[in-house]
DNA sequence: GTCTATATCATGATAGAC
DNA sequence: GTCTATCATGATATAGAC
């Protein structure tokens, strides 16, 4: 039937758009790269997206929307069992970047390929993209935000957020660098190996953002 | 004189490339965009610099060969000083990312311009700059890996790769978030006033990468 | 829904006068 | 060193046959 060669086709060109937004960025992606790589016409973008904008605000869109929803269900599932009582920061850090990095373990939901991409989109935000991003993120923003505040009471809301932010950062080039991209290094991982991977990168990265979201407070008098 | 136009032209396209490539990334910075920002004339850039990538890389090299030479010298520094002890961790981190947000308020060699492109580029690595800020790095890289593996003999090599690793998506987040790029999150910080800034973000970030570096080696057994 | 063909525009680079 | 003019290419987007 048409129909379904029609799902087929948006379906081939997200999945390749998704992959090359990812190795090349958006402005470095033509249309005509897309669809060669996917199989299709160059018409069939904008028959089925509209614009190249609105192609990529999809890719992120069918990824997110599932990865947000998770954050949002492990949440409740652990508000449900804790009866009112704080969350363990170690909860919540998992609960919002574990997710993450076991959705690069799952091919259905883009694996490793979604997670580069949104890992590099989140440096380089054309205005487009950021308002959407934004908008896409700011539920379970509010919602992990709220649960850090109430595990945390003693430490000022400011500082929770920056160091959240910087948590961001920190997964942002684990996801990056986990598929043999040593950016700025050449180093070797001296068990960089096959099983050196996803499995091991997640505790790593959990022990890192944990040490520095329970980090003592900086001394603002003590440095000018 | 002749001669002191070109340097000027020179200085001028690298500052607007530097801006505008900050701000658009390579791809989406035309050098139309550029001339028209520099005030000079379309053919320049092609006089000057030979190619669009060549200025790209121009753009990295006049701060990065400053950058990293102020990194060697308080290594060395502190080295001799030391006497062939191991340094403090807080020492080493100091030396390599806080030379790095100092070097954001000193508008003579970038400022936060410069800082949020290098943040930016670190994660959009299109195979020319890639290869050649390894190049660059390399030097001062293996330096700060080896003191580091001095001053924590008991953690893994690979372990301290990778929180290093984690350390530069840290500060690149703390970079880019720090002219009011709140990226992913709309978040309000409450003191995000005139003198929230850089020299309240470097203490808050010496902070949590120290609390990362030191942190609990992960449990690779017990995590599946 | 899919295709060919094309409109319209912007890009990086260069030739050659001054 | 600087300028104008231009080349060759590739970009997004669309019109219209099938």
């Amino acid at each position: 039937m048409l129909e379904v060669r029609a799902v087929d086709t948006r379906e081939r060109i997200l999945d390749a758009s998704e992959k090359l937004f990812m190795a090349n960025g958006f402005d470095g992606t033509s249309m005509r790269l897309i669809t060669g790589a996917a199989g299709v016409n160059l018409a069939a973008v904008n028959y089925h997206f509209g614009s190249k904008e609105s192609l990529m605000q999809e890719v992120f869109r069918r990824r997110l929307d599932w990865l947000n929803g998770e954050r949002l269900r492990v949440l409740d599932e652990m508000e449900r069992k804790s009866g009112g009582k704080p969350l363990k920061p170690s909860q919540i850090v998992d609960g919002f970047f574990g997710t993450l990095l076991r959705m690069a373990q799952d091919e259905a939901h883009g694996g490793i390929t979604f997670l580069r991409l949104l890992g590099r989109t989140l440096t380089e935000p054309s205005d487009f993209i950021r308002t959407f991003l934004a908008k896409e993120y700011s539920e379970v923003m509010e919602r992990y935000k709220a649960a850090l505040f109430k595990a945390l009471p003693d430490v000022p809301k400011a500082e929770i957020v920056w160091r959240f932010h910087f948590m961001l950062g920190a997964t942002s080039y684990a996801i990056a660098g986990t598929d043999a991209l040593r950016l700025v290094t050449d180093w070797q991982i001296e068990d960089a190996d096959a099983t050196d991977r996803l499995d091991r990168l997640l505790p790593r990265l959990m022990s890192f953002l944990l040490g520095g979201l329970r980090a003592p407070l900086p001394q603002f008098s003590a440095t000018a």
